[in-house]
DNA sequence: TGTACATCAGTGAACGCGCGTTCACTGATGTAC
DNA sequence: TGTACATCAGTGAACGCGCGTTCACTGATGTAC
């Protein structure tokens, strides 16, 4: 039953993102290879032929999930201006669980502790993550002038994980909501008041 | 073999604290019900004389890790005024990974992902910490006179809990360092600047 | 181009292992008289 | 207060189960001539 290059490539991917799913909304410990695999349309025992192990396939598939959170963020904040841009960003991070299809999660706000606890080669994947996250809000705020945007860029991930992550264990759905409401306004004026702080500089002049 | 009421009542005492930590340091599924009996001094054949399930004792080692929290806030900041003891609480929440004993460790922010994939009953514990930390850290800004003082309690703390939880990830300890640096100063930015609005409302009388 | 052979994606069953949980047992504690 | 019995904390072994991983096998694909 040898498969084509063409074929094996795309099953590949089709394993990764079924496994990113999976795994960003059931948690890794879990998901079991065999629940991937039949999600896959295939049968646990092909799992090796494309993978050398389950925490492989996690790094992978974490990677793949910022490669399509990203993706999803550059489309539709193409031709924008910083601002704009930055409260769409915002926007859908915070209210990623809430898009059913197709799914643009983030596996810092939804693996946390379970990424904490995985090999180097995952903690890379997430660090790497964790940067690239930084440098797209950075970018936007530097757009916008403002003076420490790179600190203004962490400063916001965290308010946004933080809530992302709160939102999904609080045991009401009203909490949730409104954890998310209140991260939402808060990054907002965390802008606000980093332009008006650079507005003052500027009439300090 | 039996033991008198106040020894087991002990033991059991013994056997939560225990768990709180190893739970919290290495994650729920990383840690056995054998491992935290072994470490508590006893045999995993005796757990069930204590507990329902793994799940309750999940339920259970969670409750103790926030009234420890609180235990430790309540002490570090007695007599202090608000400011101060804000100061302390977001001190320590930020560095508890840093303070190797006792431990004094967040759920929210250690076991997000495990916590959130968990029964009601544990969920249920998640929220009612969360709602313990709002309150807390409420009641101080409102001594203060922050007209919103919950709703900033909620902010700080969705930036306290995704910084300490992006900092478990990171794979670099530099990068960690900086999270946790920036979400000091941040904390203390978003007082400053509820403080200043309040005054800025006063001057406007 | 055709043929013979090596490769390897996918199958389905099996292997070990560790896990949560159960159980028969022991002997000190608690209780009823 | 003393005695006889029930209780039950703790032990150590065992039970099932699901997991990650391995393996012999199949047959279509890729390759060498």
């Amino acid at each position: 039953m040898r498969k084509s290059k063409a074929d094996t490539a795309e099953t590949r991917k089709r394993i990764i993102a079924v496994a990113s799913n999976m795994f960003i909304r059931q948690g890794l410990g879990a998901t079991s290879v065999a629940d991937v695999m039949v999600a896959s349309g295939l049968t646990q025992g092909g799992f090796y032929r494309h993978f050398e192990s389950k925490e492989q396939l996690i790094a992978e598939a974490s990677e793949a999930a910022f490669h399509g959170l990203f993706a999803m963020f550059d489309g539709a904040t193409a031709g924008m201006a910083a601002p704009e841009a930055l409260g769409v960003i915002i926007h859908r991070y915070l209210h990623q669980m809430q898009v059913e299809n197709p799914v643009y999660m983030c596996p810092l706000a939804n693996l946390s502790s379970e990424l904490s606890h995985s090999d180097a080669q995952v903690k890379a994947v997430a660090s790497e993550g964790y940067a690239g996250l930084v440098k797209l809000f950075a970018s936007h705020l530097m757009r916008m002038h403002v003076s420490d945007y790179v600190g203004l860029a962490e400063s916001i991930i965290s308010g946004l994980v933080g809530a992302v992550s709160l939102s999904r264990m609080a045991a009401e759905a009203s909490v949730a909501t409104a954890i998310l409401a209140r991260a939402e306004a808060t990054a907002h004026a965390m802008i606000k008041g980093a332009d008006k702080s650079k507005a003052l500089l500027k009439s300090a002049h």
